[in-house]
DNA sequence: TTTATTGTTGATAACGTTATCAGTAATGAT
DNA sequence: ATCATTACTGATAACGTTATCAACAATAAA
């Protein structure tokens, strides 16, 4: 059997194509029992509208793209996740598309993908949020966007961002809170706007408790293994060595684990360790990390929402949704000696 | 300026809508003075085809779905990676979804994703491309589709797989020249064809080197963390414990280095450890994991090549292709004590 | 009652491309 | 020189939907 199109369901249901379409549509001024006649019709041949058809006269594709350049592989998956979920629930599909923002061809590499296939909208993630160019870019082309945690807040389109600031805060009280005065801090990636919140979190704790911050026991790192590797050797073979270690995600928070068993050092007992992201490895190691988990899921819904609110113009409450973070506490983490 | 269509083209190049189509779909019969013109006046005007209008008309979406239910977040970002490459060199889309494979609505889902979204195709990865009444439902459409790593091999799909049998057979040879002969095994889970491939490996080793085969050493997991744990546990508390184990995946090669962390033996010294998958977390654990690296960017490649050449009714060389695996030696083994 | 407004409906055009088919020019065969 | 074939080109229909607009019926206002 052929597929069924909007003529068919006209004929069964006894009217217009136009009026199949109001009622598909959901527009107004059409009477209840044409909107009976055209469900059943609808029902009665498993009728589904071709989304090509539509987009090519509707000017809408019904296709949001999810643009990534971030190296997390967890997070970019719930994420992808999160979006879809919501994306399936508005009729929406999601197409993603991976890109790399060092390279000097980004630009390009986006303009190509907006023209060779229409999508009404992106899906920004951190750090692409952050590219001026490319936010520039879609601004001329008029195509709608959101973002997730942007660092720069200054650009008007809506995003969704969570609290790192504060979730970086409580997880260094949750140090103090073990007896802990000396706590080391690698920071991530300076490229990325939640190195400075966390980093800022960290800084605020201390402040409120009356510890003064030890620059020497501050590091830069980059997100990854290795640079967790190289600040965790430098932190921990110092005279005066912290007591915990706050890394800025878990990538780095696992080299911390590796230095110290290289170094015979028993952790949490001689040493705590913290993480971020509550990536895979926190889990998977030994010990486990005591680390901090953002609603992600939960932050792709949302952003997804404002996206098809833009898509569609229709107002929506808030440009900015800030979602707090949850604070896992595992095994890397005990009491200080 | 409004994006410019095949009318603008025709009229700057002087010829009909019909040649600039035959030009830019490479169709023959047109005068290479006429494709020069049609060529100049496409760069003149940055045109692109509009992929909607090209669908509609053409039936033909240039969409590829990849479906997915693998856990695994790494192995999908690198598959999905890799497919996208390749549809975007042909100039297809990619859209994703994930889907839950053992939910009993599983078919309505990938069922209603065919009618939202007009693919050309799909990509199913393991476990989904060993369900039959998938391959079913699937066939009965017309649609195409491929498979990554099917252990059925019984459709005639396409599909592409590594050699996780030989990988398996080389990776317990190593632990073998290693001096190990008394090599536990973790199985992975019973629903995934990889699970009875690297099996047969490890047999299919043990037997070439006169080793036989002890089945109070080989624990049934699962592939997750905690499946490990608890076979890990088994294998250690023996009174002749293996000294060496081979985990199916690096999940639970990652659990085995747990439970003889909190056991004190030690790694590699005491047991030699070794997983499969190359997962993030078997570099980023001390000791680093020895394990199996598929190349799984290059499998998807592939698999999209072939789904393409089969959407287009191009004829393939061949049905199957088969990938080989890389051993990756890490600090998880070291000689038999 | 008459007029203005609102509600309801459908015929037809339009979106931007590819497919069909017919027509003309060029080439080859007889 | 004539006819058959092949190469080339374009006018127009078609894909399946939504938008425009006109028409008419029902209701409210005068």
């Amino acid at each position: 059997m052929a597929k069924a199109t909007i003529k068919d369901v006209a004929r069964v249901a006894e009217v217009s194509v136009k009026t199949v379409s109001r009622v598909l549509n959901n527009e107004p001024n059409v009477r209840p029992v044409l909107q009976e006649k055209v469900h059943a019709a609808v029902k009665a041949l498993d009728f589904k509208r071709n989304p090509l058809a539509r987009g090519l006269r509707g000017q809408q594709s019904f296709i949001i793209t999810l643009l990534y350049s971030n190296p997390n592989p967890g997070y970019i998956l719930e994420l992808q996740n999160g979006a879809l979920a919501q994306c399936i629930e508005q009729g929406y599909n999601l197409q993603v598309h991976p890109c790399d923002h060092n390279s000097p061809d980004l630009l390009k590499s986006v303009e190509s993908i907006t023209r060779y296939s229409s999508q009404d909208g992106f899906i920004l993630t951190h750090p692409l949020c952050d590219n001026k160019e490319l936010l520039a870019m879609l601004d001329e082309k008029g195509i709608p966007f959101v973002r997730i945690s942007p660092f720069t807040q200054e650009h008007s389109s809506p995003y969704v961002m969570s609290d790192d600031e504060s979730a970086a805060y409580e997880i260094t009280k949750y140090l103090i809170s073990l007896g802990h005065s000396s706590i080391g801090f690698i920071k991530g990636h300076p490229d990325f706007g939640a190195t400075h919140k966390r980093y800022q979190g960290y800084q605020r704790a201390l402040k409120e408790m009356a510890i003064g911050l030890d620059e020497t026991i501050v590091k830069q790192g980059l997100f990854t293994f290795e640079s967790g590797e190289t600040c965790a050797r430098q932190l921990l073979s110092q005279k005066d060595r912290p007591s915990a270690i706050f890394a800025s995600n878990d990538y780095m928070a696992a080299a911390v684990l590796k230095v110290a068993a290289q170094m015979k050092i028993s952790i949490p007992a001689e040493l705590s360790v913290v993480g971020y992201d509550n990536a895979p490895v926190s889990q998977q190691i030994w010990p486990s990390i005591t680390t901090v988990k953002q609603p992600i899921q939960r932050m792709a819904e949302s952003v997804v929402e404002k996206l098809i609110r833009q898509i569609k113009k229709q107002p929506f409450d808030d440009i900015q949704t800030k979602f707090e973070c949850e604070l896992i506490t595992r095994n890397s983490t005990s009491p200080c000696a």
